[in-house]
DNA sequence: AATTCTTACAACCGCATCGAG
DNA sequence: GCTCGATGCGGTTGTAAGAAT
């Protein structure tokens, strides 16, 4: 049994928004709030479900919403933090102030991926590697709250500080700035796609004399998905040791 | 000038999660 | 503890605009 999608009820509309529906939602929010999205259509008047009204006040209508052109450190921002995260765009987008995990998402896929991916091939001798990695750990937050995690991707995405032998207990403490300072930083050769070959970064080599490899399990029976995936685990745990406190997602 | 291709981004869909009852 | 409705999230699609041919 597939469920009907809900805006193909009776009468609602789809597609792209008119300013006049605009201003009808940013009106009604505006007196009202939106408390109840499911309501909010009725209740305004909208010919459209609760979740296109939300999604278009998130990703558009809001107030807050900063429009225009991703900054160099706003792309630098998201790669770390898509380092760090995977494909976590809210997570991502909370750092970011007026962006919305649309946009952030976007920017991903139409820019950032293939500078990324063309940046990377320039890159290629210089992976870092780790043979082990655990797949059970447990996470605490501030609340006290565990979480367990059973794959890279999900640990990663709510590792908030460093990991010692034991990895049992992870506390969130200080705002950080994602950016650059804690991330190792992408040079000129990202931002101007003309790669260089050699003298980018640093050796294979030296990169592991730098790393101090943490002792993991095994991750057969991890599940990783796009984004961060294995790779950004092994690193992350691969750094665990240069990484700084992170605060609570 | 017309057509095709590419890019960027808004919007949709369905699954996951949460909380109330 | 279970069910169900509401909301959040991430993947994907649709389409308008611009570029290339």
């Amino acid at each position: 049994m597939v469920r009907a999608p809900c805006c193909e009820k009776m009468g609602l509309k789809k597609g792209p928004w008119s300013p006049e529906e605009d201003q009808i939602l940013v009106s009604y929010i505006q007196k009202h709030g939106h408390g109840n999205w499911r309501a909010l259509p009725k209740q305004s008047g909208l010919l459209r479900c609760g979740k296109s009204c939300r999604l278009r006040w998130i990703n558009y209508l809001r107030p807050d919403i900063k429009r225009g052109n991703f900054t160099k450190q706003e792309e630098q921002t998201i790669i770390n933090l898509h380092q760090m995260l995977g494909n976590r765009w809210s997570a991502i987008a909370a750092r970011l102030p007026g962006r919305t995990d649309n946009e952030i998402k976007n920017v991903w896929h139409t820019h950032l991926k293939k500078k990324l991916k063309h940046y990377d091939s320039s890159q290629d001798s210089k992976t870092i590697q780790i043979s082990k990695c655990d797949s059970n750990v447990v996470i605490e937050n501030e609340s006290g709250k565990n979480n367990h995690s059973t794959s890279p991707q999900q640990c990663c995405s709510e590792m908030s500080a460093v990991t010692d032998s034991s990895m049992e207990k992870i506390v969130v403490k200080e705002e950080i700035d994602y950016s650059s300072e804690y991330f190792p930083t992408i040079d000129e050769n990202f931002w101007s796609e003309e790669l260089a070959n050699e003298d980018v970064r640093e050796t294979k080599e030296d990169a592991d004399a730098h790393l101090p490899l943490v002792e993991l399990e095994s991750v057969e029976d991890s599940k990783v998905d796009g984004g961060g995936g294995m790779d950004f685990w092994y690193n992350l745990f691969t750094r665990a040791g240069d990484m700084p406190d992170l605060p609570e997602f």
